[in-house]
DNA sequence: GGACTAATGGTCAGTGGTGAGCAAAAGTCT
DNA sequence: AGACTTTTGCTCACCACTGACCATTAGTCC
């Protein structure tokens, strides 16, 4: 998602515009007429008559009324989730997930495939857009359905053209014009970072003005970091980029990165090395989710192997609690689905090593769905942006 | 400065709101009436009104004609900046200074005194009162003239009511009503933390919307946040509270720190380490100031503790680009005061430990005058709040 | 049932910003 | 000198939002 910056001037810049309105009804803040009164300040004229055109547009609904509180009772409103459809796609290093959800971000179908990144953006697109048909067809839905595209893919992204910028790991992709590659559905697509993708999966629709850190632990390690409410990016977009912060080894070790630098944090506690960990230890594993299964059905070396991971992980979150000073942190990613032990290992770290008043009140969960994440939020992603603009075209009417 | 949301409905939304206007012409973006409509994007008209409203109030002057770029010249605004002054106060551990500025953070006088914070906020307000009084006689103003006041404490505050919040080193003062202390001036008076402050001055007039972090190494280490050319403070309001940072000391030593934490980073790298270094050393210092002086008149010992405590602030830094991303690095405080030494080190950390893609472009500077930023920083805060809030007076009239 | 209350709809004058159009001022370019 | 350009001032129709007012609806409370 796009720094949403303050419209001053314009169309956009009314004190209650449809997406706002939108906004409040998604979130559930608002389920009434009198409610978006309340919240937006804007007079109840305005605010019925941009319900109305909300309503005309289908994008509201009318659901009933509501609980008196002691006068007439509200004429509920609901957001028509069934509006449209989105396309959601998860794109990962060896393999790419594409969704089909509706307006709220629910799954109505979903379908996987094995790839490689480095086959370049031709192939792999050809093959995601094959996947959305398939996915599509699954459900019933045709192209045309399509409101909006979000992707999430694994490395920095130009947001405002949709263009990877130099992506390490994605050779071949800088700079191409990945919206291009969906000009059939005659859309926008939304292109961004996959670890602020899963940011906003996780923040929910946006509005929580909150600060959180959305720490992904895959194969690599990555952050999304989101300031009241919105993705932070930073100066060249690499803003998250913990995955090579160097982390001092209690026992003298040196472990070379595949960036060229010694014990860099994704070195020591990232997927690749719990992998290398185990099969040194012994265990009878091939992937680092099968690491992460035998931790859950209790394999003590497995255990011990994730919660020492979350240790490390915890060392650098501790030193980032202290100066980000987040309301919450949220992990996700493969790793993440190992769960418990994972978080034993993050929150003893950080409680550690944390200032007490920034950690007092830090809420340090695991993802409810680790493995969807990446797929709610690219939905999210495009919804939101969708939304807004569609906001701004029902003014314009 | 508090957290500037986007104003939705009521008074302050227009589009040109006079603080914008008066800001665009404060920092230099805009020189006349067609800068401002380029700027804003709104109407002549609108611009025109409220640049005459402006001009009533005193807080714009015109300035005579500027260049033909092939027609009529522009008549130039310029900000009044003697429309009015404001106090401000750095307030330390062991001193305090107080100042007069005119409303472009222009330092008209200033004096300081030592005290100790920890005789409570009684008696240090009361002096703090009386070095304001002594200045502002000396400069020939009242305190009738004063439009604002700007005060950096050394700990959490909460801004909105000005009150510090459970302030590790300043005892007594824990949910004090510091602005009550200056009612008889009879104007608003902002209360923030020391180093948000100090941020503020080194942004200079707010609005580079940049991602900035300023670093303050005096006896403690403490970090400024700037996103978005706004002072980010999380969730609990101790963002940037890097002093306390666990370091891994290369030789494996260990420090206590006065936190009660072991290897803390200002307890490896903080001026009271650098002293404490300094002696043992067997320099003939008594004040981290000393040691300074001596780094600075070429001392090889002194030089080089003073490099080291810089790489060792590098290596936290390091992380900190990798996560934050940030356009420029300042380093202030009276430890900063070393300049060149200081800097080399910590170059020589960020460089070799941050991401290529974040650190290529990253500027890393020594403050102009590490001394005077708490005070400058102050009066800043002070007339940006001020000029807010009075712009908002002026569109009701 | 009657009084009260909260949610909503509709009307209408008032206010503030927009954008177009006209005019004047004060330069540059040929 | 005359054409052109840019800045600024002024007027006016237009539009969006506000706030006041009145009316209706559909509940609760007594």
């Amino acid at each position: 998602m796009g720094r949403r910056t303050c419209h001053y001037g314009g169309v956009a810049s009314t004190s209650a515009s449809a997406g706002v309105l939108l906004r409040h009804v998604r979130t559930g803040r608002a389920r009434s007429r009198a409610d978006l009164v309340a919240l937006t300040g804007a007079s109840r004229n305005t605010i019925s008559a941009r319900v109305d055109q909300l309503i005309a547009a289908n994008l509201l609904e009318e659901g009933g009324r509501g609980w008196s509180t002691g006068g007439r009772p509200p004429t509920l409103l609901q957001f028509n989730s069934r509006a449209g459809c989105v396309l959601a796609v998860d794109l990962g290093v060896t393999s790419v997930d594409v969704a089909v959800t509706d307006l709220s971000a629910q799954i109505l179908g979903t379908v996987g495939h094995p790839i490689d990144i480095a086959d370049g953006p031709g192939a792999v697109l050809a093959e995601v857009d094959r996947l959305a048909q398939q996915v599509l067809a699954d459900v019933g839905l045709t192209p045309g359905d399509v409101c909006a595209i979000g992707i999430g893919v694994p490395g920095p992204v130009e947001f405002p053209t949709g263009r990877p910028s130099h992506p390490p790991i994605m050779p071949g992709w800088h700079d191409y014009p990945v919206p291009s590659a969906f000009g059939r559905y005659e859309c926008p697509v939304y292109v961004d970072n996959d670890v602020n993708v899963m940011a906003l999966g996780e923040i929910g629709v946006a509005g929580s003005s909150q600060d959180v850190l959305v720490v992904k632990v895959g194969t690599g390690i990555g952050c999304g970091v989101i300031v009241d409410g919105r993705v932070y990016r930073g100066a060249q977009g690499s803003a998250g980029d913990i995955g090579h912060i160097h982390v001092a080894q209690p026992d003298g070790r040196t472990v070379v990165c595949r960036c060229g630098q010694e014990n860099c944090l994704e070195a020591i506690a990232g997927g690749g090395a719990l992998l290398r960990d185990a099969i040194a230890a012994g265990l009878p594993v091939g992937t680092v989710r099968e690491v992460v299964r035998l931790a859950a059905e209790g394999n003590g070396v497995a255990l011990e192997l994730v919660r020492g991971a979350g240790r490390t992980i915890g060392t650098v979150l501790a030193s980032l609690v202290n100066f980000f000073n987040p309301h919450r942190i949220v992990m996700t990613g493969g790793v993440a689905q190992a769960g418990v032990p994972l978080l034993a290992g993050i929150r003893e770290a950080v409680y550690r090593r944390s200032m007490p008043l920034a950690a007092r009140a830090l809420e340090i969960t695991v993802s409810e769905a680790p493995d969807l994440s990446g797929r709610v939020g690219a939905a999210l992603m495009a919804i939101e942006e969708f939304l807004d603009e569609e906001s701004v075209q029902a003014l314009a009417r």
